[in-house]
DNA sequence: GAGATTTGACCAGA
DNA sequence: TCTGGTCAAATCTC
């Protein structure tokens, strides 16, 4: 392992580290406990769905980043074994680390950016798909928990239905330079695929600094980790993981580091049907949500009901150059961490 | 009026 | 040369 990785690997699990301090703090917050005991009234009933969702995006945010700090590790260790890998992503490892060029550019043109179109092939790229009700309209756009802005929409050559381009809202303000397309199935029009390119640099991490409490008490450990280990429980029962094989490229890019090489992702992942407390769950998901996913295992929903997203498929695609992977990326298996999964607290807010 | 969307045109890669 | 991706002016919405 690099120089280079190794930061990158200190500075996931300092994230890590960082996020849980969060969570616990927010734990520990007499709002939160309150919220999480029951809602009695009209205005707590709203605080406790907003607690419980700053608490799912700060779980989310800490297994993210300690699975990719996993997977940085798992790269390095499989690249010497012959660990199989069918049902995992599998990424690359440059050499050197490739430039993650934010150079500012004037508003909205990346013409400006006069390295030659570099960012066309070299962003990372994954895709999900989406199924949705009959009658969901792709105007309609599903949200993911970012804002996007749509900047073009193309008829593409053998669909039947158009392709839009999206970008994040933030790319002006915070020079976010995630973007994502969406198109709708040829041959199931309740199925979208949207492929996300780049990853975002804006919104995750203002969300969490927002979202982060202060002034909360530092004890109650025991009953923090409690309330941990049942939300992870509790958030683990609650999604259903399935994962196929969506082979939606073959390519194979020079690979940064904390990824294996070659990647050619497979993974896809069912939400059979979200449902967890609030009808954002879904939504709320994210793309961030996209990379934790593996770390549930099969799992069902016990109170599912039909909802607007019925299903959500999910496939990596393909990925190269930039080094803040960012927690939007998908990697790992299903059975890479299984329902025996566990969280040690112990070590975790110490 | 600000911000988002639409849409024809332009550009780069294959 | 064709196609996908992006730009940017026009238009729409709030």
């Amino acid at each position: 392992m690099g120089e280079w990785e190794q930061r990158s690997l200190i500075n996931e699990l300092t994230q890590g580290r960082e996020l849980a301090r969060q969570l616990q703090a927010y734990l520990n917050s007499p709002s939160s406990s309150s919220s999480s005991s029951s809602s009695s009234s009209s205005s707590s009933s709203s605080s406790s769905s907003s607690s419980h969702e700053t608490r799912e995006l700060l779980v989310l945010k800490i297994q993210a980043s300690y699975q990719k700090a996993l997977s940085m590790l798992n790269c390095n260790t499989s690249l010497s074994t012959d660990q199989p890998q069918s049902s995992e992503v599998a990424l690359g490892m440059s050499e050197s680390p490739p430039s993650h060029s934010v150079s500012p550019r004037s508003e909205d043109s990346d013409r400006d950016f006069k390295e030659p179109d570099k960012k066309r092939k070299t962003l990372p790229r994954w895709a999900q798909q989406v199924k949705v009700t009959p009658g969901t309209a792709l105007e309609e756009p599903l949200d993911d928990g970012f804002s996007w802005r749509k900047y073009g929409q193309k008829d593409i050559l053998g669909a039947k239905y158009p392709r839009g381009y999206y970008r994040c809202t933030h790319r002006n303000l915070q020079g976010c330079l995630a973007r994502k397309q969406v198109q709708r199935s040829d041959e199931d029009p309740t199925i979208i695929e949207i492929t996300y390119r780049g990853t975002h640099t804006c919104n995750l991490a203002s969300r969490a600094n927002a979202m982060h409490p202060s002034g909360v008490s530092e004890n109650q450990e025991q009953q923090t980790q409690k309330q941990s280990q049942d939300l992870l429980l509790s958030f683990r029962r609650e999604l259903g993981v399935i994962t196929h094989d969506l082979d939606i490229g073959d390519q194979t890019y020079p690979s940064f580091p904390g990824y294996p090489s070659n990647m050619k992702v497979e993974n896809s992942i069912v939400f059979s049907p979200p449902v967890m407390g609030n009808n954002n769950f879904a939504e709320n998901l994210s793309s961030s949500r996209m990379n934790t996913d593996h770390l549930l295992g099969n799992v069902d929903f016990p109170n599912s009901e039909p909802q607007q997203l019925t299903g959500i498929y999910q496939t990596a695609a393909s990925s190269t150059n930039s080094p803040t992977v960012g927690l939007d990326f998908p990697f790992g298996g299903a059975d890479e961490f299984h329902p025996n999964f566990t969280f040690d607290n112990n070590g975790f807010f110490s």
